[in-house]
DNA sequence: GCCGGGGCTGTTAGCGGTCACATAGCCAGT
DNA sequence: ACTGGCTATGTGACCGCTAACAGCCCCGGC
């Protein structure tokens, strides 16, 4: 007479991996405790006697199972992500500000997440909508300047939201930045007082970056408070930055062979330019000064040193992460600020006074 | 006789934001239909009439209702996250392929998330773990090569896996890329018959880049068979990678004075090396010729343009992505085999045969 | 008048975990 | 022996949403 096996033990074995995905009851059966201890196993929470640990630990091991996450933030309302939103990954100073994060946040318990908004605030809504319905802990976003529904949103998360990079302007919750507009006044100040006075500004067309503007609006004022205009202007979008760096520099001392300073909107173009003008000989700093921002580290490899200005990229990550975990000293629960301040390069391309 | 509210009906009013996460019920009961005729609206699915529309939408909008994608995942099994996995963002050539990837995948529905490992086996797998444990919709990852634990991962979880950068080694799923060691090999005919033969190797010393090891051999095993071998080479770790470019350069040619070509292994420190020999009067490429790898755009504002191979970032990224979208028109579910053939892009700095 | 079939909406039962609490076993103190 | 307190484990009720199905209404056709 042959066996009929109960079809109550006749459930398909875990051992098919791809046949079904593995869940805790399978663990729990492997290893003849209930669901709830191995759960206790698997996040470190509890009391577990030794040898249960290790039954369920080998059993899951065994079977390679992967815990659910979905499942688990669901039950327990608790989600370990961070999301992070940046406006692009192109130039190098989103990555470091990245890295920031990652680093403080590794032992945390808390896991970044990136999302990328190419300076469109409407993919900005989007790409925040879709993160914030995975219900993160926190929030880091560059920039303060966001469509309404955005800061809607940001505000009733109910999270903690950093706004970085940028402290010039109105905050949903805290801000981790520096101001961009005094780092236009500061690089003003010093070009100024080394005597330069014929002053163009080279920078990127994008009506989106902020920060950039910010830095003209307070290069500009700065000038204007020591009687001087800026003479000539010239604005790309797209390309190489080093490339068009070269071009720009060209084409405006063609147009304003006078200037005796040129004020680059970021650290690769402010390159280019650099470059272009070491190889026509034009003396550097001494009949032209020439200066970016942003402090990106390519630029020790260059032939010259270019003058700008450290955006502190790597701690604003910091802090901000600090922030989201919880760990600023600070003793408040939200709405920090934390200004910090950029450091003038002065480079080789400044004349010393 | 003051009214009694039924208590039923003197739930928490949904009004302050903070106070509790909204819910589906919240805005069924602010529009006066059942949740799952909520859910259908916000989920545009099923038939639901104009009027209900509009009601639930308002409602929606007026409470700022952001859905819970957690609970929604559980419940559907379906999760619109695509987990991408790569070493490093801090050079240009991952954050190319990360926009490929978000490009393509833009209008599937699908959202990337990334996750960096430094370069580090340990860090992948946690890293893996970590975003298999969401139950991803398929997994984007650099290389062909990782731990055991984390090969197995990836097999058992039942979703499509491709690797990308690299085709030369065994996948466990799909893979899309190009052969470095093809690309060492290409690149060292080609210096071959511009009539080169003591040349000198500059790279990383990072022995996890296993791509620009696999680059290095194929470049070995060709010269090999010109009968030519690397006369010196030069290994960096951290810094600049355009100052590192420089000093290597500089240390190498003290050594070594009788070099006729630098192969370096990536354009970084190409062009740091390239800056450095302009600087010199050195006679390039008559005297000396040099190459890098990757073809960044950088390369494109140097006063000379540097020979470099393209290593299809965004192509690589677009494929990986339609592959995992299913729309890549093989016929294939899985296993697919993309090879790219980079293009040799001679530059200024190998003589013309 | 009755039936059939759309179009629209509601109901029920989970998804795979975790929480709060109940329970069992064991030992010490009285 | 009884109690209390501890540790180690199990139980049932959810978390917020969606699949599947059931039900309602209204219409037209016979």
């Amino acid at each position: 007479m042959s066996r009929q096996p109960d079809p109550d033990t006749r459930r398909p074995l875990p051992r098919n991996p791809a046949l079904r995905p593995l869940t805790l009851r399978d663990v729990s059966e492997a290893s003849g405790v209930s669901e709830m201890t191995v759960s206790r196993v698997l996040r470190n929470r509890g009391d577990v006697s030794d040898a249960t640990r290790d039954k369920v630990l080998v059993a899951a091991k065994m079977l390679g199972y992967v815990p659910n996450k979905i499942a688990g933030a669901l039950a327990s309302q608790r989600v370990n992500l961070v999301a992070v939103v940046v406006p692009s990954l192109g130039n190098l100073v989103f990555p470091e500000v990245l890295s920031g994060i990652s680093e403080t946040l590794e032992d945390t318990g808390l896991q970044p997440v990136f999302g990328v908004t190419n300076y469109s605030p409407e993919r900005e809504e989007s790409v925040l909508y879709e993160m914030l319905s995975w219900r993160p802990s926190g929030v880091i976003v560059a920039g303060l300047e966001h469509s309404d529904a955005s800061r809607a949103m940001l505000r009733n998360a109910g999270i903690p939201i950093v706004e970085i990079m940028d402290v010039d302007g109105d905050p949903i919750d805290s801000v981790v930045g520096i101001s961009h507009v005094r780092a236009g006044r500061e690089m003003a100040r010093a070009i100024i007082s080394a005597g330069y006075r014929r002053i163009g500004f080279l920078g990127t067309k994008m009506p989106e970056d902020y920060r950039a503007r910010k830095r003209m609006q307070g290069f500009e004022a700065e000038l204007a408070e020591a009687g001087v205009g800026i003479e000539d202007r010239e604005f790309y979008s797209g390309g190489s930055a080093l490339a068009k760096g070269r071009e720009m520099t060209a084409a405006m001392l063609a147009r304003s062979p006078n200037l005796d300073f040129l004020y680059y909107s970021n650290d690769m173009i402010g390159a280019g330019g650099l470059l272009w003008c070491l190889e026509k000989g034009i003396d550097v700093p001494g009949k032209l000064g020439l200066a970016g921002f942003n402090g990106v580290d390519l630029l020790d490899g260059l032939p010259r040193k270019l003058a700008t200005m450290d955006a502190c990229r790597r701690e604003i990550g910091q802090r901000a992460a600090q922030i989201i975990a919880g760990q600023s000293n600070s003793g408040l629960v939200g709405g920090e600020r934390v200004e910090l301040t950029p450091r003038l390069q002065p480079g080789d391309t400044i004349r010393k006074v």
